[in-house]
DNA sequence: AAGAGGCCCTGATAGC
DNA sequence: TGCTATCAGGGCCTCT
C-alpha cells in the first residue's frame, strides 16, 4: 500500500482524530512483525498523551506525551483503522472506518483511547513499529536517510554529485532510501515517465537536464498523489474509510501493452523486472 | 564499496 | 473443485 503520499493521508487523517487523545489501553495480539514489537511498547504508550501524528518517508512518528516516539511502518500490507470502542452503541458515527473486508486475525495491535480504538492491521507483516526515547535518537535514526523529494536539500546539486560515477540505473536509485526518502515502485515509474527516461539508464549518464527533470517531477507526483489522496490500489484507504484517486492518474503502473498517454506518442507501455520489482515505461518516448 | 539477489509473509488471481 | 505457481505498494541482510 503505502509510499509516502499514502503514509502522509494516512498522517493526517489520524492526526486530526487521535491529537491530544490520552491512550487507555494497549493490546498487542502478535508481536511478530517484520521486527518484533519492543518488550516495552505497551508500558511507553499507556497513559500517554498524542502530541501529534507526524512523519518521515514512510514511517508515521506518534509523538508522546513522554518525550519519547512511537515510529510505525505499515510494510506493503499495513492499515491503520479507528473502530469505536462500544459496538453495541448505535450512534452511528461515519467518520469512523471499520470495514467488513479486513479479516481481525491480522489486527495486530490495538491503541485503546476514550471513545475508539486505533488497529494496525497488517496480513503480510513486513510493517513494524520501534519505540524510540528521545529526540537526539529519533533524528539518529533517520540520519542515514536521504531527503524527502519535497525537501530542499533534495536539489540539483545533491543529484548531480550523488549520480557522479555510479554504475547503478536510475529506477533503483530512486528506490533507493539514502539516495531519497519515500518512493516506491509505483511513484518511481511515475517519476521516470514524466522525466522521459528510461528506467535502466544509468545514473552517471544522466544529463544535468535529465537530472532537474528528476527533481521536478519527484517533487510534482508525489505532491499530486497526496492532493488526491494517495493512490488506492487493492484497498488503501485512509483511516475514515476514504479510497485515494490517484490511480485515475497513473501513466504507465500496471498499463502494461496500452497505449502511452503523452499527446502524439505512438509509443506502447512495457513492463520490465529491474532487481525483482516490475517496472513500467513508454518504448518510444522514455530515453 | 557498490551493486545484485534473496528473503521475510499472506492473500489474490491465473492456469492447469 | 482444487492444486500449484506467480505476483503484490518495502527494506534488510549477505555475498561477490
Amino acid at each position: 500500500m503505502p509510499e509516502l503520499p499514502e503514509v502522509e493521508v494516512v498522517r493526517q487523517s489520524l492526526n486530526k482524530k487521535i491529537k491530544q487523545k490520552k491512550v487507555e489501553k494497549v493490546i498487542v495480539r502478535n508481536r511478530n512483525l517484520r521486527f518484533k514489537i519492543p518488550f516495552n511498547f505497551e508500558r511507553i504508550l499507556k497513559k500517554q498523551k498524542i502530541i501529534g501524528v507526524d512523519r518521515f518517508s514512510k514511517y508515521l512518528i506518534l509523538c508522546l506525551s513522554n518525550k519519547s516516539y512511537c515510529l510505525i511502518h505499515l510494510g506493503m500490507s499495513g492499515t491503520i483503522h479507528l473502530v469505536q470502542n462500544n459496538k453495541d452503541n448505535n450512534l452511528t458515527n461515519t467518520s469512523f472506518y471499520s470495514s467488513p473486508k479486513l479479516p481481525e486475525k491480522h489486527n495486530h495491535v490495538e491503541i485503546f483511547f476514550s471513545k475508539f480504538k486505533m488497529i494496525y492491521n497488517d496480513p503480510r507483516r513486513f510493517g513494524f513499529i520501534e519505540i524510540i526515547n528521545n529526540f537526539e535518537l529519533l533524528k539518529k535514526r533517520f540520519s542515514h536517510f536521504g531527503p524527502e523529494p519535497l525537501e530542499l536539500s533534495f536539489n540539483l546539486n545533491y543529484i548531480l554529485s550523488y549520480f557522479k560515477s555510479k554504475n547503478k540505473n536510475i529506477k533503483n536509485f530512486l528506490l533507493d532510501q539514502k539516495f531519497v526518502s519515500g518512493i516506491g515502485n509505483i511513484y518511481a515509474s511515475e517519476i521516470l515517465f514524466l522525466s522521459k527516461i528510461k528506467p535502466t539508464k544509468k545514473a552517471k549518464s544522466l544529463t544535468k537536464r535529465d537530472c532537474k527533470k528528476i527533481r521536478f517531477f519527484s517533487k510534482k507526483v508525489l505532491l499530486d498523489a497526496i492532493k488526491k489522496g494517495g493512490s488506492s490500489i487493492r484497498d488503501f484507504k485512509n483511516i475514515l474509510g476514504k479510497s485515494g484517486n490517484f490511480q485515475k492518474n497513473f501513466r504507465v503502473y500496471e498499463r502494461e501493452g496500452l497505449k502511452c498517454k503523452k499527446m502524439n506518442c505512438k509509443g506502447i507501455i512495457k513492463k520490465i523486472i529491474i532487481s525483482n520489482r516490475s517496472s513500467f515505461f513508454c518504448n518510444s518516448c522514455q530515453k
